[in-house]
DNA sequence: CGCTTTTAGTTCCATTTGGAACAACATTGG
DNA sequence: CCAATGTTGTTCCAAATGGAACTAAAAGCG
């Protein structure tokens, strides 16, 4: 035994501590979910996450530009780039070149991909589900709201 | 003019139509507090994330291990490892062995290394103030709320 | 006591990341 | 029409990242 008997500083102790408390709090949940599920995704099916967010587009919009990709995810052009050409090797999108704009090329998810994405998705939902769980209904809902209020404004 | 004329996708209106819409939501707001802030720090101050951490970490606790700040964090060790080293290095941190038990070391916060804390906190502070400026006093309470509901139980 | 297992911290190395420069095309404004 | 500027997508490269192996020390156990 410490003759110090130092407790080991306990995470939830420490959220209470911190100066940013919300930010903090946001990020803590936000990872629970986001981190585990997409370390599961790439050891299980190879999907790294940038790949993923642009399936994720492209299930959501009928084609898009990787410009558009990139505005809609935050990431840098190149890393979608790279994402683009990986999931075109395996043939989960695919790509036209623009014949009104030779600079840009239209993306379109195929079948396989947004199979993938099916999977994807119904995997973080329950991840989503499993993290959320301590909240009723209606706390999830009131949660969503105060969450997309401060999400329109910026 | 586009034949097809193409709206730009909007990241709003895709918030809304993801499957997993909650989690979407926190990892959007969360990303608005911390990706830019932490950007900057890195630019104006040169100290990176895990860094930071380590001195957050290290400011609400007398003394903590390597081993703390990588739980509490949830980074690994060998980056927890690499940012003590930059961290001596500057004389924002010490360290001394633990007579107790050779393998872990004791650190510390210096002063320098405090007020750098308190300089980096101050401006997280101020970028969560203003993604959440949108929401009430009341409401921002009722966040906190469930989120700590929803931490506390993983 | 020895022997195995566990833990703290470091180092190694392959992969990932993102800024910056670049080429190709488009647009603007003379 | 032409030059200057802006945009898209790619490539290059230096830096960051994290898994895995490793060293040293401690703890468990016959």
């Amino acid at each position: 035994m410490n003759t110090q008997s130092r407790t080991k500083p306990d995470p939830d102790d420490f959220l209470a501590r911190v100066e940013f408390r919300d930010a903090a709090l946001l990020s803590f949940v936000t990872s629970a979910i986001i981190v585990p599920e997409y370390d599961a995704v790439k050891r299980d099916l190879g999907i790294s996450r940038p790949e993923y967010m642009l399936l994720l587009c492209l299930s959501h919009y009928p084609m898009l530009t990787a410009q558009d990709v990139s505005r809609l995810t935050g990431r840098p052009r190149n890393s979608i780039s790279r994402a683009v050409h990986r999931m075109l090797a395996v043939n989960h999108i695919e790509r036209a070149p623009d014949p009104s704009d030779g600079r840009q090329a239209r993306l379109t998810i195929t079948q396989s991909g947004r199979a993938l994405h099916d999977k994807i998705s119904k995997r973080i939902c329950w991840r989503q589900e499993k993290v959320l769980s301590a909240l009723t209904h209606d706390e999830r809902e009131n949660l969503a709201r105060l969450l997309r209020k401060a999400a329109v404004t910026n």
